[in-house]
DNA sequence: ACAGAATACTAGACAACGTCAAGTTATGGA
DNA sequence: TCCATAACTTGACGTTGTCTAGTATTCTGT
């Protein structure tokens, strides 16, 4: 299908003009489009021809909104950081007064949650060989502010420990992956195959507490 | 590129008579390429007409021994799985006289090192929008088998603890989702982004660590 | 050893896709 | 009002997955 490989180095280029308010209601539209179509048939069926055969304009149409195909589905995925640092950062806010292992479990949970509730957002967001992160810069910073959240929570449990230390960096990585972990595997993994009568909330809740738990009482930490 | 939706329903007709030697020979050549091809380029780049070229054969002889694009990745699938059942017995044999908690550990860790080896194989077992392995029987049993490996490994943390209980099935997904996390977030996601100097062996060891003393001290399992 | 049948492969066609190129219409700031 | 530019259309090209139809190769029973 003539996909080069050569990266489109991001759609930093801004507009000497600004967009027209028709413009970014059409970009909007197909956005939403877009994701409610991944939604229905998968990653494989997004066709920039049946966006916008959906949207009821030209095949090319959408490609003056985004760069390439890549474009769209880094929109997709800038969209989702915003989305999920705002989540962690509620989560946070709403359990302020709680003791700091109940925010770590309460900010860990907010992972899950967001996953569950924006499975196509957050599939996109971590295949690399759809659309690189580095490539995008302001995608970068929101995920790395969505990843500082959990460092954050990790350093109430834990006041005396030193953050620059290679080992505390890898127990918040290890209680980033359990959280991913759990989200990966209800949404793509055969969970319900291996085991049938799983209730989900209940498993997040399990998961959110052991690994909150796990991540509180580590003696990995000095 | 005309994908039908139609589930081809498993290429499970076995053929009124045996492969040929060189038909064998030819499948294994092209699963061969196939893997290395998307290890190279990604799992888009999979082409039925490059491998072909690759392998010096006419654009339609891939798809006698497979037959459809979802095929061949049904067939890394299955390999895959395979793999991954053969490791985690062999991970549990080579520390058999080793105490539960240590088995635990080690079994986790042979399902994080299955997928940092064979990232190919590991990313497209987990990918239902492009190849859903409930359709493929032979698949779902190696599958199912792979994951009794691990519910096994916690039963000996928990004599006592029974495997019917909705909590002891939670706590082996989350278990699962520990290590699963780990491999997902070091093959696809940002971690060298937001941890530039991680390293990898040691992450490993260290969610191993962390995720099977939480598995074998939990309190949730009665 | 040899005939028949299934396997293994080739060749050509088709629709759909992503993208390039060039042209046309609509919009908003001066 | 003017006009630069955003917003969109039309048409074409090469590549892809798959269907159909045909040819060649290999195995197996007698």
């Amino acid at each position: 299908m003539n996909r080069p490989e050569a990266k489109p180095k991001a759609p930093s280029a801004p507009p000497a003009r600004r967009a027209s308010s028709k413009g970014v209601e059409a970009r909007r539209r197909l956005l939403e489009e877009s994701v409610r179509l991944i939604g229905e048939q998968g990653l494989a069926a997004l066709s920039f021809r049946e966006m916008a055969r959906r949207a009821n304009v030209s095949h090319q149409a959408p490609y003056h909104h985004f760069t390439s195909r890549e474009g769209i589905l880094a929109a997709i995925v800038l969209e989702g950081f915003v989305r999920l640092d705002a989540q962690l950062v509620s989560a946070r806010a709403r359990h302020r007064a709680a003791p700091a292992g109940e925010i770590l479990r309460q900010v860990m949970t907010a992972y899950m949650t967001f996953a569950l509730e924006n499975p196509v957002h957050f599939r996109v967001m971590f295949r690399p060989d759809i659309v690189s992160i580095g490539d995008y810069p302001d995608t970068r910073v929101h995920a790395m502010l969505a990843f500082q959240r959990l460092v954050d929570a990790v350093a109430e449990c834990h006041p005396d420990a030193d953050r620059t230390d290679p080992r505390f960096l890898e127990v918040v990585n290890a209680l980033w992956a359990g959280a991913h972990g759990v989200a990966t595997l209800v949404l793509d993994g055969p969970v319900q195959l291996n085991s049938p009568g799983l209730a989900f909330q209940s498993f997040v809740n399990t998961a959110a507490t052991l690994f909150s738990e796990a991540g509180a009482l580590t003696k990995l930490i000095p």
